[in-house]
DNA sequence: GGTTATTTGTTCGTATGTATC
DNA sequence: CGATACATACGAACAAATAAC
């Protein structure tokens, strides 16, 4: 896919070969990738080319180095978005609502995914979610709408979301309140009934306690 | 409070105080950086280690270096993360059925988002694209996407669906035929009515012919 | 448990190409 | 054109952490 593009940074093409090599290899989370003297010679570059391009990696969270271990495909893709987007991108109020806009398109799409199917909506899951809000007295908003997006069976969109939620993590309020306890059990209700109408009503009046 | 993080890694720390005297000296987009050299005396570290950290702030984005120049900040902020990342994520979620599938979850929030705004539904683009069906044999099908994604006002939104456009790019027809020009035209006056029901009737219609 | 090899962490020196005045 | 400042790139060297035996 990647034709020889002449880049004349090497450590930008350091980073596209070894985006190459991840994929060629088919490494998957965890795996260790080859140490930088070995890739310095199969690449015909200087170690500290190659340290360029992994620490460039390393700061989006895509690998983890151990010292004196190796370096390694990040286990937990969570990825820096966050820490990232909040310290250099997101200064201006329309990049925040931005995120938080997308995240609600997601959040609505799974609501209505899962509405319109049988399966999905009968789903245990719904009733331990709703049982749940009934008894304990902080829920962790996340942690439901993670199961919606999880239900919706789309797993682009959930690793997706899963990176704005991240990022809208150390913006939100994290728990759930008393008073949002009813709405979200009628979202529940709405949800196994299939009603998609109120599902979403219930939702966006969720949001309201953001 | 404390500006000793106590961060294990060198390049982290630098990352960090080059965030800090950004903050500090009030760069704007353009202004120059102190050189490798004189950062690496101001902040006692090897030059190596410098460059490690620039170079992470330049596949970001947030600075451009000129060789010979100078290290200046990125004059474009923009979301270079989006890219980076969903490269990485459209590589490891192999399923294509789900890029569509995310794909079409923006397109039709963009539609919602117009037929609810007045001002959007009377931008002149879409009279503009209307005539273009009408008058060209052949149109792009992602270029109409595009300005539904546009006219939405959610600029990460568009960069996401940027990637998945681009990356299903060779899965899909990228031209309408005759047959679909009706449809179009149904979609781009529904929109304009603010008739967002018979707007996605069209859009989903049009999904067949892909 | 200890020794050795491997790997990353960090610095420094050197040579080279580029930009600016 | 020349001089200077700067980034680019490589490689050597040693420290520190880890892994292997």
């Amino acid at each position: 896919m990647n034709e020889k593009q002449e880049n004349k940074k090497v450590f930008l093409e350091i980073v596209s070969k070894l985006k190459d090599l991840i994929i060629r290899e088919k490494l998957q989370p965890g795996d260790k990738l080859p140490s930088e003297r070995v890739l310095s010679e199969m690449l015909g570059v200087g170690r500290s080319s190659v340290r360029e391009a992994l620490r460039s990696l390393e700061l989006l969270g895509i690998i983890e180095t151990r010292h004196g271990g190796g370096t390694f495909l990040a286990s937990s893709q969570q990825y820096r978005l966050v820490e990232l987007l909040a310290t250099f991108i997101l200064q201006e109020n329309q990049s925040i609502r931005d995120v938080h806009k997308t995240r609600e398109i997601h959040e609505k799409e799974a609501i209505r995914i899962i509405c319109a199917n049988k399966r999905l909506r009968e789903l245990p899951v719904w009733e331990s979610l709703f049982l749940k809000i009934e008894l304990e007295t902080e829920v962790i908003r996340d942690h439901i709408l993670r199961e919606l997006l999880i239900a919706s069976e789309n797993r682009l969109a959930l690793r997706i979301w899963i990176q704005l939620a991240a990022y809208s993590a150390g913006a939100l309020k994290k728990v759930t309140t008393e008073e949002e306890k009813p709405i979200l059990q009628r979202l529940l209700t709405s949800l196994r009934l299939g009603y998609e109408k109120e599902a979403l009503k219930a939702y966006t009046e969720w949001l309201d306690y953001l």
